[in-house]
DNA sequence: TTGTACGCGTTATCAA
DNA sequence: TTGATAACGCGTACAA
C-alpha cells in the first residue's frame, strides 16, 4: 500500500486511474454506468493506496450515516453483552455499516438520548430492554426511523424483532422438571408489564403448569425487579413456604440466587430443589451443581439482529420481520428426579 | 420542542435566534467573539427546536470526527464489557464525543481494521489485549495519532495507557495466602511475551515469593493461551504434582477452572487449597467457594481511559499519561488457612 | 461583536 | 460510459 502523506481521498483514486471523481464514486458503490474495464481499474488502485471513503463525506450529500445505534445500558450482570456486541459489529461491517454506541446522561431518558443521536445521525437503530409501553417505538413508527428489537415487540407495534422463543423455552423447562416428577414448580420472574420479554416468558410458565395439571399457586410466583442473583436470592426466599421442589427462572443470574437461596435453607440443589435457568450465561457451567438452562444463541441472535434492520433499510417498503429463535435446554446437574421427601421448612 | 419536519439545521436556529449560522456555530461551540446575551440567546433556541449538529457536516471542514474508535473482541469470558463499555460512552460524552465500535473481519487483522476505521475517521483509540509486540503501536505513534492503552504498554512505546497495577497485585495475593501459611503458591498465568499485562502479573508472582521466601519452584508455573475456565482446569491438573496448597491465577475465569480441577482430584477449595482470581467478575461471588479475587475498578478504568485520551486530543503535545489503579483484595471463601496436611496426590 | 463566503469529500444530476 | 457541477451542513477565515 502506497504510504500518502494524509488521507487518500476520490480524487486521489480518480486522478492515479485517470477518471473522475464521479466515475470512482460509482465503480466503488457497485452503481451501473460504468464499464467493467473502468470498474476494475479504479477498484485495484483504491486498494492499492488504501483508499477509503470518509464517513462524513459520504453522509452528508447522502444522507445516509451507514451508522446503526445502540443504546447501552449499565447492567454489570449481562455477561452476554460482548458476544452481542461483537456478533452485530461483524454483521454490519459486513455491509459496510458501523455500530454507535451511546448512552443517556445522568438524568437523561432513554428516549430523549435516542433523539439525540437520531438527529447527530444515524440510519437505524437496534433496541434492547423494550419496555410494553416503550416510549421509543412512537417516536421511530412516527418518524420513520427503522429498528429492531431484541425481544417481541409490544402489542400494536409494527417493527421487526428478533428474541428466543420466551414462552416455548420456559415451557420446556417445566416440562422437563414436571418430567423428572415435580409437582410443585415456582417462577422467578419480572415484574409483569415491565419487559415484553419478561411477560412472555410468564405465559409460557403459565401454560405448561396449566397442561400439565401442575400445582398452580400463586405463592409459587415471585417477580423481581433486577438482574442481580441476590434478587434472585430474595425471591426464593418469598415463595419457600409454598414448598416449591423445582424453580424456573427467567434468566441465569436469577437462578443462581435462587441456588445461593437454597444453600442458605440448606436445601440441596438438584436433590431437594431442582433449579432452571435461561440465557446459558459462562457462569451457568462454573456454579457448582451447574445449572440446567435454556441456551440463548446470542451471537446468532446479535447477527439476525443487524441483518433484519439492514434488510429493511434497503427496501424501507417491506415489511417487517418477527424471528424468534427456539432456545436449547441443556440439562446440567441443578435438576435430577425430585426428591420422595418435603423440603426442609425454615 | 417544537417539531421540526425533518431536522433542524444550524440556519433554522439562526434565523430564529435572528443571527448568521456563523454566529450560531461560535455560540453552541463556545467560541470567544460572541456576546453572553447572543450566547443565551442562541443555545436557548437550539434546545427549544432540539438542534443537534450532524456529525458528518460537523466532521467534514474541522477535519475531526468527535469519534472514538474500540475494537472489540470476541471474548465470551469478558463478562465486564458491559460495564467497561458503558463507562467509556458515558465519559465520552460528557465532552461530545462517541465511541464506533468496529471489528476485525474474518481473516483481517487487528491492525488492518484499525486503519480502516482511521481512514473512514476517528480521532482516537481506546486499545484492548495489547501485544508487547503490537503493530498498532507503531501505526500510531508514526501517524501521530493518539490512543490510550487498557493494560500497561511495551517499553519503548510512548503513549498513555491505564491499568491496575498488576504486579502490586498479584504480588497482594501472594501475602495474602502466605499469611494463612501457605509455603507453596502455584501460578496460572498467560504464555510469556502474551500480554503486556500479564507479563506484569507475573513479575509480581516473582517478586513475592522472592520476597517471603516461598517455594521458588518452576513446576508451580502454568501458562495457558486462552480465558476459559477449561483452560485454568487443565492448568491446575498440570501443576498438582508440584503440590501447590494455594494458587494465584491473572484471571478469575482462569482460576474458577482450578477450583473445578480441584473438584476433579477431590481436593476442598478452600481447605486443602487457597485460590485466588484476579478480576472480581459476577461469577467470582456466584461460584462455592466464593472466590478471594483482586476487584479491578472496570467503571473507573474505563472512565480514566476516555479522559486520558480526550485530554491528549485537546492538547496534542502534552505528556503521555500512565494511570495505574490499586486493585483491591476482595477476600472471600476460596482462601482460609493452610491445611496442615499435604493434599491428595493423584 | 457579527455576517459573509469558502471549502471539506462525497454523491446525484445532467450534459456530453 | 463518462465528466462536470451542484449540493449536503457545518466551521472558520476574513471582512465589516
Amino acid at each position: 500500500m502506497a504510504t500518502f502523506p494524509s488521507r487518500p481521498t476520490i480524487r486521489d483514486v480518480g486522478r492515479i486511474a485517470k477518471v473522475s471523481p464521479g466515475t470512482v464514486s460509482r465503480a466503488l458503490r457497485g452503481r451501473p454506468g460504468v464499464s467493467d474495464e473502468t470498474r476494475i481499474r479504479v477498484e485495484k488502485v483504491a486498494r492499492q493506496i488504501g483508499y477509503q471513503a470518509s464517513r462524513a463525506a459520504r453522509a452528508l450529500p447522502a444522507g445516509k450515516t451507514h451508522f446503526i445505534g445502540y443504546h447501552i445500558a449499565s447492567d454489570p450482570f449481562n455477561a452476554s453483552m460482548a458476544t452481542l456486541l461483537h456478533a452485530m459489529v461483524q454483521a454490519a461491517s459486513r455491509a459496510d455499516f458501523e455500530m454507535l454506541l451511546f448512552s443517556s446522561k445522568p438524568g437523561q431518558s432513554t428516549l430523549d438520548a435516542s433523539v439525540e443521536v437520531l438527529q447527530r445521525g444515524v440510519d437505524g437503530f437496534v433496541l434492547s430492554y423494550l419496555r410494553p409501553d416503550d416510549p421509543r417505538i412512537g417516536l421511530f413508527e412516527s418518524r420513520d426511523i427503522e429498528y429492531v428489537a431484541f425481544g417481541h415487540l409490544p402489542r400494536g407495534a409494527r417493527g421487526s424483532w428478533v428474541d428466543s422463543a420466551g414462552a416455548a423455552g420456559i415451557a420446556r423447562a417445566v416440562h422437563h422438571v414436571a418430567e423428572l416428577g415435580h409437582q410443585r414448580v415456582g417462577f422467578v420472574g419480572w415484574p409483569e408489564g415491565q419487559w415484553v420479554t419478561g411477560d412472555i416468558r410468564y405465559r409460557g410458565y403459565v401454560e405448561a403448569v396449566t397442561e400439565l395439571g401442575l400445582a398452580d399457586d400463586p405463592a409459587l410466583v415471585v417477580r423481581v425487579g433486577g438482574y442481580a442473583p441476590e434478587e434472585g436470592r430474595r425471591a426464593f426466599h418469598q415463595i419457600v413456604a409454598a414448598r416449591p421442589t423445582a424453580v424456573v427462572a427467567v434468566s441465569d443470574n436469577l437462578a443462581i440466587g435462587v441456588m445461593h437461596a437454597a444453600e442458605d435453607l440448606g436445601l440441596g440443589v438438584g436433590t431437594d430443589l431442582a433449579v432452571v435457568g435461561y440465557d446459558d450465561i459462562p457462569a451457568a457451567s462454573d456454579v457448582r451443581p451447574s445449572l440446567t438452562t435454556l441456551r440463548q444463541p446470542v451471537q446468532t441472535i446479535g447477527t439476525r439482529l443487524v441483518e433484519v434492520l439492514l434488510r429493511r433499510l434497503d427496501n424501507p417498503g417491506s415489511e417487517p420481520e418477527g424471528v424468534e429463535i427456539q432456545p436449547e435446554l441443556v440439562i446440567r446437574s441443578s435438576t435430577v428426579p425430585a426428591s420422595p421427601v418435603v423440603p426442609t421448612q425454615i
